[in-house]
DNA sequence: GTTCTAGAAC
DNA sequence: GTTCTAGAAC
């Protein structure tokens, strides 16, 4: 269906229907994620109306603060009989939800809905504005979120009981909405039925949306006043969950459903959380009034460290008999129940089941960190999907009773883009099991002492957790030698700025290489030596400095020189046990200008460039331009200079394509891809000097 | 560093 | 309509 501006868009003016619709109040439900324009849609046509519009919103019916549906719900009824036009601002993204609302229809009442489905990412970006917090964490809880509420969003259908749904998809469909219902009098009707929504025929209509947008009129963001963009979000939907700590009386915890919504103090969604299972309890056994005493001890323990961080226990059954135990205890002790409570659910989906949003979740792991098993172990696996699986083997590969371990969980994890959780912290109990490993044999002398360790780590990892959480971390680790200090503004500034976490995988690598036994192929002294994980070419090495502070090559100083050397040293050994296997190779050794990722690391890289991982113009200009700083001349350099010349990396990086051998020019990737993997062209001359260029002596009568 | 995706280029 | 790039997300 399509809407038509010029025609059904205008109020109709029948006399006759003017008499039914006269005295007839419209109540229009909003439906939209956080950020979708609900709030600025409703303001816009209330500021330029005739007719009497409320506007009712769950975010700050309650005095200004966030009130309940049923607030709605009573504000509305008294509204409509007043002969008022109302608004309902809330998400209401579910039938459920909207339900309630739609009941007000019938002959003295209409009931509209007016959908704002607007792209995910422009409803993020919005909410990272108006919260005017520009840092990473918040985008990524925002989009998050907003991913969240979208995958589970049901669209309004007349079945519900609308009379008229008007779908927005983007800001020209909005303005048209906008102005439909500005300009509805009093004694106007709009046509009832669907308008707008996502059919085979989308494109027309967009097409005609587009052709009628009056010149003038400026695109709605523009136009959002700013007193708008500073108002709360106006979709939350309170959820009460039951969680209780304080012995007889359960106390409700208020968890909104909208991050952004605003609180007195700080909004839950942002408090750092950690959600446990009670460990060693379930399969290993433990006796459960022991373990409860040393959950009770170890989050006293660990309360004052706490700041606002919270610490929740969880069981996935009403009646758990942990759960009581703590609860009691930790009544007994006066401990916090805002910063320490119990909740029953399932950890793996405490956000989406029960409104409890926990950025941090302990799974009870077995020793070797596998999936499987039962129990909460294989629930944490199985919702974290493959992502957290790679993710955990990149920590770890096996775990010591009383020990955790701490995994970031990538945002390809549905528990990372589902719940909002952004590391699982394995943690490894005693075991009184006789059937699984490590049997302690009821010894619960050491059992004890292994349990509280256990939890000791678990609540230092959380800790550590949710301090980078509120900061990155700065790079003070830096410059710990004596020596030249090291300009902060190395190369166009783009060094500056502070690691973000996948930036950091090599130096961990490098200085816990036995953390990475999978991964690592060789660990000296001073070097680590592995595969790239997407390598650009049939062999594709790294070789790490081991030493700490030395992020990349503009860090690189005399001091160094020997660790340079050292390095080529062990890349010429790998490459020529790689020319021993297949005498057909050639490999460059060389840095990045401007690395990617932090640590010193020396690329060992086959001249082939066959590899499905090489994708885009930067791959290749990264290993075939100036911007590739051969070792042999940075070792020359730092040597003579005291540091190694930088290649500005922008223009080098996107510049034309041409093979490496005879230097012709290509108009994209695999038609580059395709040249390269027939051309037998000799290397240019100035890449076999000096030996750049690493290959058999057979192999070197390419040379012309 | 990768992945995702809109829209340019073909 | 399909392929490919480039920018933004993480």
């Amino acid at each position: 269906m399509e809407m038509d501006i010029d025609g059904t868009c205008k109020p109709k003016e029948k006399e006759g229907e003017q008499e039914k619709g006269r005295g007839k109040p419209i109540l229009v439900l909003l439906v939209g994620a956080p950020g979708s324009g609900k709030s600025t849609f409703c303001e816009n046509v209330m500021r330029a109306s005739l007719c009497p519009w409320v506007r009712i919103c769950q975010d700050t019916i309650n005095n200004g603060k966030a009130g309940t549906k049923a607030q709605c719900l009573q504000s509305a009824a008294t509204s409509l009989k007043e002969g008022k036009n109302v608004f309902i601002d809330r998400c209401n993204l579910d039938k459920e939800q909207r339900v309630d609302f739609v009941k007000f229809g019938g002959p003295q009442v209409e009931v509209h809905a007016v959908v704002l489905d607007l792209p995910a990412k422009l409803c993020i970006s919005r909410i990272v504005k108006r919260t005017g917090h520009e840092g990473n964490l918040q985008g990524g809880k925002a989009a998050a979120v907003v991913n969240r509420m979208l995958q589970n969003k049901e669209l309004p259908k007349l079945s519900e009981g609308f009379s008229r749904i008007t779908f927005c998809l983007n800001e020209t469909d909005v303005q048209a909405a906008r102005s439909m219902y500005t300009a509805l009098s009093p004694l106007d009707t709009l046509p009832h039925g669907c308008f707008g929504q996502k059919n085979p025929n989308a494109k027309t209509q967009l097409g005609i949306l587009k052709f009628l947008k009056r010149p003038h009129e400026t695109n709605s963001q523009d136009s959002v006043p700013s007193r708008l963009t500073k108002e709360k979000c106006p979709c939350s939907e309170t959820k009460e969950t039951v969680s209780s700590l304080s012995g007889a009386a359960s106390q409700k915890i208020k968890v909104s459903e909208d991050p952004m919504a605003d609180s007195s103090s700080q909004h839950d969604y942002d408090v750092p959380t950690l959600a446990f299972p009670s460990i060693s309890t379930a399969d290993f056994q433990f006796n459960l009034g022991k373990a409860s005493d040393i959950i009770v001890e170890k989050v006293e323990e660990f309360m004052d460290k706490l700041g606002n961080a919270r610490l929740v226990l969880v069981d996935l059954t009403h009646g758990s008999k942990v759960l009581s135990l703590v609860r009691a205890k930790a009544a007994q002790k006066n401990i916090d129940s805002k910063r320490f409570f119990t909740f029953v659910g399932d950890i793996t989906r405490l956000y989406s089941d029960g409104g409890l949003h926990c950025n941090v979740i302990a799974n009870a792991a077995n020793w070797r960190l596998k999936p499987g098993g039962g129990g909460v172990n294989a629930a944490v696996f199985n919702a974290g999907g493959p992502a957290l699986e790679a993710a955990t083997k990149n920590q770890a590969i096996s775990l010591l009773p009383g020990n955790a371990v701490v995994v970031p969980l990538p945002s390809t994890s549905p528990l990372y883009s589902r719940e909002g959780v952004t590391h699982v912290i394995h943690v490894l109990g005693p075991n009184m099991n006789p059937e699984r490993p490590n049997c302690l044999n009821n010894d619960y002398i050491k059992g004890c002492k292994i349990l509280q360790n256990a939890y000791s780590s678990l609540f230092e990892g959380f800790l550590s957790i949710a301090k980078t959480q509120v900061k990155f971390p700065t790079r003070s680790s830096r410059n710990v030698l004596p020596g030249p200090s090291v300009p902060e503004d190395k190369i166009s500034g783009t060094m500056t700025k502070s690691w973000a976490p996948w930036v950091q995988s090599l130096y961990n690598i490098a200085m816990h290489p036995e953390k990475y036994k999978d991964e690592v192929l060789e660990a000296l002294d001073d070097v680590v030596v592995l595969n790239d994980m997407y390598p650009k070419a049939k062999r594709h090495l790294l070789v790490l400095a081991r030493f700490e502070g030395l992020d990349c090559l503009a860090d690189a100083h005399k001091e160094h020189l020997q660790l340079l050397v050292t390095m080529q040293e062990v890349g010429l050994k790998w490459a020529n046990k790689f020319l021993h296997e297949d005498a057909s190779f050639v490999f460059r050794l060389g840095y990045h200008s401007v690395p990617s990722m932090r640590q010193l690391h020396l690329h060992v890289i086959s001249q082939d460039f066959e590899s499905k991982c090489l994708k885009n113009k930067k791959h290749w200009n990264s290993f075939n331009t100036a911007f590739f700083r051969d070792s042999v001349d940075v070792i020359e350099e730092v040597s003579n200079h005291g540091k190694a010349t930088l290649q500005d990396n922008n223009r080098l990086l996107s510049m034309e394509l041409r093979c490496h051998r005879c230097r012709s020019a290509h108009p994209n990737i695999p038609r580059l891809k395709s040249h390269i993997s027939n051309c037998q062209a000799p290397f240019p001359a100035a890449l076999q000097k000096n030996g750049r260029l690493i290959l058999t002596q057979s192999n070197s009568g390419c040379d012309p």
